[in-house]
Formats: C-alpha cells, sequence, structure tokens
DNA sequence: GAGTAAACGAGACGGTACGTCGAGTCTTTTC
DNA sequence: GAAAAGACTCGACGTACCGTCTCGTTTACTC
C-alpha cells in the first residue's frame, strides 16, 4: 500500500474481483427504489432484480438491507462543502441550508431516520450508520464551529457535540415526528438560537415586525 | 360517550360485543413483544399467538401493525403531569428529565423513532401518531410555555412550536442518531439553551468551573 | 364425542378442513409435470405454479418430493385387475403384458426407478413407496400365484416372493438398465422361464422354428 | 493406449498437462463422496471442494455428475475374474456370489440404481453407463454361458441377454424396489432356476428338507 | 330459555420475500 | 497455457408472515 512504488495494482485490492459493474448497478438500483418505495418497502430481491443481478451477488458483499442501504446513501449523497467565510453566522446558515434541503427535498430525508431507527438493535450497524452516513454530513458544521472557537467568536469549552444534537436533533424532528413544514427559515432561527440564545418568534410575528 | 348517563348500557359500543378481554390481551401482548423484539421484528401472527387470539381478530380492529402499535404505545405510556410551580425553568426540568426517563429507559425509545420512520408514507397514520403519541408527551410543555408567555416571562409572539421541535429534536436525535448517552445533564443543557441562550460548554468544564 | 350416537361427521376427519381442490389440483399437476419432465427435474415450485396453488400448501400436506410423487403415482395408476381364468399360464401371461404396458409405454416407467433410487436412503419413505406403489401393481401376481399353489399347480412352499422378484426384476432391469426393448415377447419368456425352467431362446430363433 | 512403445510422453496426450493429479483427486473425491452421502446427494461443488480444485477444472474433463459418477465406478469397482471351473453351475454361482457382494454390501449397490435412473433421460449417457459400469460387470457371465452353449451344455439359440436380465434384473430390484435382504441364497436360488427350471421355495422349507 | 347472529380461535389459503445452496459459465491470477 | 480460485446469473430450496378466507364454537343479545 505505499504510495510511490509504481507497479503493484493487482495486490492493491485482492478482494472483489470483478465485481465493479455489479457493484455499481446494486447501488444505483438501491438508490433508485429507495425514492421509489422507501426504505421499509425496500427488498433485497427487488434490488437484484432492478439491478440485473442474482440475489446472491447482493448477499456476497452486503450482510443486510440496512448495509446495503448506508453504502448507497453515502454514494448518493453529495459532500457538503466546508464554507470558508470565516463569518460564523453565514457560515452556519449556509450548512444549514443544505442539511435542510437534502432532508426535506430528497429522498434521504425520508430514508435516514428509517434507516436510523432499524439499525438501532445492531450497535454495530448503528456506527458503521454514523460514521458513513451522518458524520460527514456534521463534520462541516464541526470544523466551522471549532474554528469559531479557535477564533475566539465561541467558548472554547463549548460542547459543540451538543450543539450539533440540537441543530441537527430540531431539523430531524420536524421531518420525521412533528411533520411540520421545512424551509429556510428554520436554519435562520436554528443559528439564532444557538448563537443569540434568540428564542424564536412566530413566522407571521416576524413578517409583520 | 357520556359517562353518567344511566341506561344505555347496550349502545354504549354498538360495535366491540365480546372484544373486550382479546382486546386488551392484544395490546398487552404488543407491548410486550415490542419490548421483546422491538418495532420491526414485531409480526401481527407473533402478537395474535402470544395473545392467544386468531389473526383474523387482530386485523378486525386494527387496520396495520403501525396502528396497533400507537395504540399499544398509548394506554402503555403514562400521562405526563404539568407540573406547577410557577417557576419555569424549574417546570421545564421537571418534564425534560421525564422525557429523558422514558426514551432512555423503556422501550419507548427504540419503538418511537421506528415506528416514526415506518409511518412516513402513510400521512394518515403519521397523523394519528401525532395525535395519539407524540402529543401526549409534548402537551405539558406548550402548556407551561403558553403560561410562561402568558405571564410575561416569555415573548408572547413566541414560537412555541419551534421550541419544542428544537427540544425533543435533541433528545430524539441522541437516542436514535448520534448515541450519545442520553443523561439529565442533557435536559439541563437544553433548558439553558433555550431559556438563556446559553450554549451548552463540555460536562468536564461545567466540573471544573 | 361420545360414540355410538350417530351423526358426528364433523369429528371424522378433523384434519383437511378446505384442501380438496387444492389437493386434487396438486396431484394433477405433479402427474402431468412427472410425465412432462421427469422425476429429477420437477420441482415443489413447479408444481405450486402449474397447480395455481401457493408453495407452501404443497410443504403443509406433503414433507416432500418423493412423498408427493408416491401419492400422485398411486392415484394415476389404474388398479392392475386380477384375471380369473382358472389358468396359471394365461393369468401370468395378461398381468406381465399389462405391467409391460405400464412401465414401458407411459411415464410410471422412467419414474418409479427414479423414484425407487431417491427413497433409498429414507428407509421409511421406501417403505411407503413399496406398500403405496409396488405392492399394487404386484399383488395381482401374488394372489394368482398363490391360487395356483393352493389348486396344487405350484409347489406349495414355492417362495412366491422370490418369483415375484424374478418376473418383475426382469421387467425393471430392462427398462432401467439394459435398455432393451420391451415388449410382450418378454412376458412370454419370462413365464416359459418361471414355469417351465424352459431357458428363452433368441427370438429369431423361435422365428425359425 | 498400446503400452510398451516408449519415448513419446509428450504426444500421447497432447491435452491433460498438469491435470493427472487432479484428475485422480476428483475421482477419489467422488468416489469417497458417493459412499457417504449417495448419488443425489452428491454434488459437483462438493465434489472440487473435497479434491482441492476448481469447479471449473471438473466441469472441463466431465460434463455432468453422472459422467463424473460413471468414470469414478469403472475405476472403483474391481474386474470380476472370469472362472474356469468347466462346471457350468460352479461358475455361475462364483460369479453371482460376486455380484452379490458389489451390490449388497459396497456404495455400489445404492449408487448404480441411482445413477441408472438419473441418465434414463440421456441417451447418450444411458449407453456410457452401460458400456463403462454394466457389461464389465455382467461380461464375466455372458462368457461363461456362452463357452458352455459351445461345449454343448445349454441351447444354441439360448437368448443369453434375456438370461442375464433376468439374473441381473432380480438381485437389483431386490437391493432396489423390494428391499428384501440379498444374500448368497439368492445367488444360488437364481442358478437352480435358470439351470434346472426348479421353482424357488422359500427358505426355511429348504432347511426342512 | 331458546334462537340467532356476531365475534371468536384456529388455521388453510395464494402470495411475496427471506437467506442459502448448487448449477453451469466466465474471468482473473498463479504456477 | 492450463489450472486454482472464485465471482457471476439463475433458479429452487424450505420457512416465515402477509392479509384474506372459511370453518365450527362460543357467547350475548333478542324475543
Amino acid at each position: 500500500m505505499p504510495a510511490g512504488t509504481e507497479g503493484q495494482p493487482p495486490v492493491t485490492s485482492p478482494e472483489r474481483r470483478r465485481s465493479i459493474r455489479s457493484h455499481q448497478a446494486i447501488l444505483a438500483a438501491t438508490t433508485q427504489l429507495l425514492a421509489e418505495v422507501g426504505y421499509t418497502a425496500l427488498t433485497i430481491e427487488g434490488v437484484a432484480t432492478r439491478a440485473g443481478v442474482g440475489k446472491a451477488t447482493v448477499y456476497r458483499w452486503w450482510p443486510s438491507k440496512g448495509a446495503l442501504v448506508i453504502e448507497a446513501m453515502r454514494s448518493a449523497l453529495d459532500m457538503i462543502p466546508v464554507p470558508e467565510t470565516g463569518d460564523l453566522r453565514r457560515d452556519l446558515l449556509a450548512i444549514g441550508n443544505g442539511i435542510v434541503q437534502t432532508l426535506a427535498h430528497t429522498p434521504a430525508g425520508a430514508v435516514i431516520p428509517a434507516l436510523a431507527a432499524d439499525l438501532m438493535r445492531d450497535p454495530e450497524m448503528a456506527e458503521q450508520f454514523r460514521n458513513q452516513v451522518i458524520r460527514p454530513r456534521t463534520s462541516a458544521i464541526t470544523q466551522v464551529l471549532r474554528r469559531a472557537a479557535d477564533r475566539g467568536e465561541l467558548p472554547s469549552d463549548l460542547d459543540i457535540g451538543l450543539l450539533l444534537d440540537v441543530y441537527a436533533g430540531a431539523v430531524f424532528y420536524r421531518v420525521l415526528v412533528s411533520g411540520e413544514p421545512v424551509t429556510d427559515l428554520l436554519a435562520e432561527q436554528l443559528v439564532d438560537l444557538l448563537l443569540d440564545g434568540k428564542a424564536p418568534v412566530k413566522p407571521s410575528a416576524v413578517a409583520e415586525a
């Protein structure tokens, strides 16, 4: 695995000999079907058929529906860029709007909670899920907050983890539980609350003011 | 349904003739099995068997697994009492700790998210879920906040809905997604944040202060 | 449940509540498919599909392919009538020709050996097979021989079992192993051998004589 | 295959370069597995694994399970020596006992019928089977009978083929279908019947006589 | 107190999907 | 340049539940 030395390409990946095409077809089929029927109604059999692949090929590479969906989500979701304006509020807003877009306007909003719930009984898979799906979505916020703390704009002993839970949790909860609309306004209100402790006021009141 | 009026005993429930005992057995079996195997692995067949009941009897009264679980949850969860100390912070803390207990230390913590995710595709059921399961858990907070707003301790145009989403969302998110421990400290930090805009600091830092 | 009282029809057959139609459809499908694809290529799945029946319904009533085929064979094969001419040779010839017809000109000829071979490892099923499929085919011979022995036309201590094995074995062996044509002449030669100890001569030689 | 000429080692088999070892390992594995699990449960995959060989290597040299088993049987079974006592009855008895031993006390007894039944649908393989497995087992009888006919001890127009079918068929049938014990007595009774037309009497009766 | 209609337990039914195994083909890597 | 290794598509295995249905058999209400 030492880079720089030319010429040991065959050794690099001893596993996965010929699977590349099937692999991608399976992930693509999974992504499509997640959007069409959702997580609960997704079946391995359906994925295999859609991908033009034997069921065993799916099971060879993924031990369960959860594992398959984790990887499909990972490869389907874009990386979230880390903004660098230096303005904490502006950065958080940018990221927040991105997350809101993803959760409110793509299938991911429906899939992620179902996936999370389904994996709760399997700690190992749950960990995978957090590492592969959640962490990439939240690391941008973490970085922005940490840099701001370094600049002194935030307390240095800030509990970034909790802040994240609050921020992400509110968005999730709206999508998943309360069913209220998730709009860009939400990101704004949350940033106000987190940064200024400004309690949110009703949208209509804001409009009137 | 008005109790107290004498004399229409046969009319009270024109449907449900002999069902009472089976009804309760089914709900009890559902509650047990939810605790034992979780929402995903819960099957109607298993519930019927455990309850000593025919499968058709379950289907006669509940159209789906979701509907059954909603009712089981409702009858299994205790009502949350609305504290009346008049001290906003104390009230919120009391409620928060109650919610934390439920989500972190009872099967409900695992069932509710799975149920929510499963119902996302069925708006009608989702509405039922919110009315029957979520709303009773959160109405105490709403009342406390509303009374405080009436007393002038909070802005009168406060967006109570969002505040709720933030509060409940953070707890949910911890249980469901981030997997971090959910303790009483969490309730405290959240109340600090919501009421004072005090950004949370790391637990260790708090101890040192 | 007190016996003696007339009119307890419902108790008579506690099993098989509603299966009659499916039952027959399954046996019919099995018989058809045996003729079309043979024993080895017969699949439970194929039978279920052809019968318009769920796979589980087949498995509910028959534990294995072998058991299913045994019953299908039994209900598909006609009983062999026991001739009563009183002439031993004529009786044996009649029966022999019947067996030859069945083995040489119906699917049974191909199915029975395969079934037999497949069941060799399962003594219980093998016994079923002999009782249900073989015995009915050979009992006519046994009866004819026994009556002849009673009349004194054959030694009273005749080993009827072995005689049967020789007779039936030769026909089977031709069909199964040696692959030679099985014609009515075979029955004749066998009767000659068994009754007179007349060693068989080549067909052509017979024609010349 | 003409032995004796030395010196054309590379030319003899232009194919099969490194195959010899694999070849033998495959045949050995087949023989072992036939004895362990029988014909039906024998799988190419199992043979390949046991032989430490790729599945494709098996398929390269044998087109089907049947072909593989035919060759394995051939190389596993000993040649049957042709006795030369000049006494017809003694010769037949010797051979008969040999066959009885093979069919009753080695895996071959279970494998041959299953193999035969399985190959019935494939005339070409069936012919191979007869040539390679059956004929070597029966040619000794044929030779003995033919010599006896030449000596005038048997009719010159004897239908040796049928006699063989009767002899072998009876033994087969006992093993495969009737399930009765196959002992040396059987060979004796059969020889009596074939040579003398002496109808078989029950063993116990024999003992009493 | 008998008659009757519903709800009941039981579980068979036609299906779908499960996760596994083997068939027979094909490709890559090793010797 | 054949052979090991094993991934591939395909199809059947036998099982579990689905949601519907048909059975007798209780009840609980009517008359």
